[in-house]
DNA sequence: TTGTATGCGTTATCAT
DNA sequence: ATGATAACGCATACAA
């Protein structure tokens, strides 16, 4: 009635051999002959040993194999984003081969004692989608020495970064609307911080957005369109751009002519709420979108909208992070989105 | 030039104090005197000294802060559904009290190297939406002595389980549907393996569905129409059930009156591939779901479906692992669908 | 309230 | 191919 889990050590005294002979025979790391090996295992599965602890692996190697993933919001909203999706399971993948896999770490922390990127074991982080907010606890965790790789954001010195075009993908599209002569256009962002809410866009609150990928697109949009009106969704969703859609639709004043939404899913509602209204899209209205997924029963409309490398972003983050922890300094990489007209633009209607 | 990263007993020795008042001054288990905390804060900060390094602190404390979760299929698909969302949010917040984050774990690991369930430090397990082929993984965990929690699956002896009433609440959509007269009723399911394709499920294949959470709502379902067919989806997404209705709805056979799915999103294709085929919901065809979700953009239909208590799920399994790791012995839980009748369903039609 | 002493279970280094 | 040894960095029981 031994109560202790049986060690390593027990298993190397039981098979007559040294503890680190034991060892080796389950990490691989050195040649061992058949017949150790097989005394090993022997003793090992008479002992009900199942292999070495991974918590003082950890310790001993300096490395957990486990990798944080921080992103702002709730898990829901987060993983509401078939593109977050698709990036996550690519990074997924990507650090799979080390032998990684991916912790979920909430930014400002939901709940009291949640681990954070500074109490988790974590080999390395990845921010993705984060606000600026995190400048200082990202300071800590560099310092610690941990690498860090982000998404589509600012990690300051030394960072990699894996960057999408956002802000001139967004520009084209607001070109695109331009170019088709619309004038009283409305642009239909994500929250500009994570607490926000849904609502036309003050001056002060775009000067102060957090959110790095609402910050850029919105300003590919001003590049063209300086003085139009913006409004943010409460997140990025079909019913949050419903939402938006039924407020800029709705009101008595001239409609807009066209939107340039930030995300296919805002897109989508928009367009919804647009046909709720009795718009036709795209003769009445143009609608734009971002991401170039596939909007679930979206059909027959296809929307004119900038087509993101999805998991291209994941891997190259993945990537990033193994020459990281290969001790290597990987450069940023910039990755590009790709214009895709639809069907939901078209040229602006006469004045009536 | 001291390559080496300050530890804390280093701090101690620069504060003048012992390594152990040190680190309760950074676990605040014991109360410390306030001079000594600022003296070691002080000397903390003078060094550089970030706090306790987590793989040290996990040996030492046996703990890791770490809960794996397990799921069945890639992480794009598995957070494609609301319902896995709202759980896993809901997970993590009861979790998080006990200081411990969500590690991702992807079974029958899609890529060499990722970690598994027996080399992560992991604190606890709790499986989600698994299919039975991680039993005998299950027993080694066990084995280790890692608690295990499943969620809507059998875990075997001993291990405590937060099951939904899936069995009797499809029932209940099936006889709702029988009650109203319908005889020709198809089955759209969730796919019956993880590496699944969609199609007719052939009697075989039925009885070796290896997803619990499949086998369970059809077995619900076989109870009432113990002869009718049944129609695998390659995932739960409205995608899929457009997929599978084109199939249902397109042959040259009387089409079927109603259409029992095991999950809104399925139902919500199928509804729009009636709609496609030209039948009208209710009147020509009946349609069933399950979840109780919002689908994005269904209106005005509003499904016929058992509200499932996602939240609630993920709560259960979060108290059940904190009372496992309390060293209790939680007793499984069972949840309970609500049947909500919405406007998809009615009377079958006469016969023509 | 603070200090002393020990061991958590492993693996890397080096020698044999 | 195998063995001896020494950390890895910390938190706890216990003593003072």
């Amino acid at each position: 009635m031994n109560a202790r889990r049986p060690t390593i050590a027990d298993v190397a005294r039981e098979a007559g051999v040294s503890p680190s002979t034991a060892s080796v025979v389950f990490s691989g790391k050195t040649p061992v002959s058949d017949a150790t090996r097989e005394k090993v295992h022997d003793a090992a599965s008479r002992l009900g040993y199942l292999g070495p602890d991974p918590r003082a692996a950890s310790l001993r190697r300096g490395r957990s194999g486990i990798i944080g993933v921080v992103s702002g919001g709730r898990l829901g909203s987060v993983f509401g984003d078939p593109v977050m999706r698709t990036t996550m399971d690519a990074l997924a993948d990507a650090v799979a081969p080390l032998g990684a896999g991916l912790l979920l770490v909430r930014e400002g922390s939901v709940v009291a004692g949640e681990p954070t990127l500074l109490t988790a074991p974590i080999d390395a982080a990845v921010l993705i989608g984060c606000s600026g907010l995190l400048r200082e606890h990202l300071a800590s965790v560099r310092a610690r020495g941990i690498p860090v790789v982000v998404i589509e954001g600012d990690g300051g010195e030394g960072v990699p970064v894996v960057a999408l075009d956002n802000r001139a993908a967004q520009r084209r599209a607001a070109e695109h609307v331009r170019d088709l002569g619309h004038e009283r256009v409305v642009a239909v962002t994500m929250p500009t911080r994570w607490d926000s809410e849904s609502g036309w866009i003050s001056a002060d609150e775009e000067r102060s957005t957090s959110v790095d990928v609402t910050a850029d697109r919105l300003a590919g949009f001003r590049d063209v369109f300086p003085d139009a009106a913006a409004f943010a969704g409460v997140d990025s969703s079909i019913d949050a751009g419903v939402a938006v859609g039924r407020v800029i639709f709705g009101g008595g004043a001239p409609h807009p002519t066209a939107v340039v939404a930030q995300t296919d899913l805002l897109a989508a509602g928009v367009l919804r709420a647009a046909e709720e209204a009795g718009l036709r899209v795209p003769q009445d209205v143009s609608i734009t979108g971002f991401d170039g997924i596939v909007v679930d029963g979206l059909a027959p409309y296809e929307l004119t909208t900038l087509v993101q490398p999805a998991a291209a972003k994941g891997r190259a983050a993945g990537e990033a992070v193994a020459a990281l922890l290969a001790g290597e300094s990987p450069a940023s990489s910039s990755l590009t989105s790709m214009f895709r007209e639809g069907n939901t633009t078209g040229p602006a209607p006469a004045e009536s």
